[in-house]
DNA sequence: TCAAAAGTGTTTGTCTTACACCCATGA
DNA sequence: TCATGGGTGTAAGACAAACACTTTTGA
């Protein structure tokens, strides 16, 4: 029997799970690997755990390297751990998965780490026609069940959002994320009730058409009570 | 730059939160260890993954050998996982936590690997005057949480009734858990109106005073809908 | 003044709470 | 018959969905 103890060859991983909200989409951020496994195919962006490095410090730091965007601005938490045997067909790995969410990111930057990487819609991300490497569809497939009820009773739907925002920037949100439309007057309704959801700037912003809508910056609460309601 | 490639020596373990209701009390077990470090102190139960052991493989068999209960009978889901540089002395570890729930456990068997185990109150756990090997109090912390959260929009509570067993035993289960007291009328009726949370069995069981309680079953359900509210 | 989007009001029906009340049992 | 916990009924109030309506802008 043989007992893991440490001494076998084990690699500690972390892989993200980056969305944002692009042309009207939910997307997801992937790259094109430049090495084998898979190499030229598609995959979450991640890399290994170094060791002085404690977990959510490797993924701010992939989140980086992979966006050029400071991940403090972003909500950024642990999904789940995968460690099936053979998931990586060189070396036993473990892989712990971030979910990360944040507003229209800049397009990753020619001649930089992240020359690889490139925003695709979820919808096709999970379709049958893309191929993920390793078992990062399923990861990807978690971490959107985990945004979808996360919008429900907590407030990081904001996240998503470019401050300052007004409410119909909030309500796309979970229009696309949920893939179904609410009802403007009784969301504001729900959004304003909840204490300290979102703050208003007093200031406005005047769509192309239509009444000008005021401006609101993040609260301070993370749960969301009363939890808002997803249609059937 | 030492980036970490899986040749550093690195260790992955499981470590387990194991719940049940004893005595009208949440209560933990807790192992005491047989090596340093933290020798004599008490722990969580866990150990290494072993080669071919995929995650919950290796809790399911942490549990079996620490209570000697069959964990496919208990509700098991991961928690989180912790790899803070440092947490272990001796090696940089990862744990991958779990939370298992379930009904009054039978006590650990002596002259096996779990003679060392005992259960122990959460309070009395978490509380000042007892000390945890590595960032266990920690993981019991978010475990406590984690089951608390999860009475509210799932169906776990059942996970703590031996079957089949009463509405009363149930809604103790709640109130245990959130120390507070329910409403028994109303407690009923939210539990007979959300589909498939329970299944009546027609027998009935006698308390030690009063009228004989109708007896149930788990049902299939997972989500709870509409989630019981945790009042005020 | 029209279209479009923001924002308010109101109706109607559902769900929750609180608590009064009845039921079935052992002592 | 009493005490005790199981179980039902119900009135008052809170809440939410639906939708009519008003406001503010650019064209």
């Amino acid at each position: 029997m043989s007992k893991y103890d440490g001494t076998a060859p084990v690699a500690v991983t972390v892989d993200l799970v980056i969305f944002t909200l692009r042309e009207s989409a939910l997307q997801v951020l992937l790259i094109e690997r430049g090495k084998p496994p898979f190499m030229g195919g598609l995959a979450l962006p991640g890399g290994f755990v170094r060791d002085h490095e404690d977990l959510r410090g490797a993924a701010l730091r992939e989140l980086g390297e992979e966006t050029g965007v400071d991940g403090a601005k972003l909500h950024l938490e642990q999904l789940r751990t995968f460690g099936t045997p053979g998931r990586d067909p060189r070396v036993r790995t473990f892989t712990v998965a971030y979910l990360a969410l944040g507003p229209d990111l800049p397009a990753p930057v020619a001649g930089t780490d992240a020359a690889h990487a490139r925003w695709m819609p979820v919808a096709q991300a999970l379709s049958p026609s893309v191929e993920l490497a390793f078992d990062h569809q399923a990861i990807l497939r978690e971490g959107l069940d985990r945004a979808r009820g996360k919008l429900e009773y907590t407030t990081v739907a904001a996240a998503f959002c470019q401050e300052p925002f007004t409410l119909a920037d909030l309500r796309h949100v979970y229009e696309v994320v949920w893939d179904l439309d609410l009802d403007p007057s009784n969301f504001r309704r729900k959004v304003l009730k909840a204490d300290d959801f979102v703050v208003p700037t007093g200031a406005f912003r005047a769509p192309e058409v239509g009444r000008p809508a005021e401006l609101y910056r993040r609260g301070r609460t993370e749960l969301l009570y009363p939890p808002m309601v997803r249609p059937a």
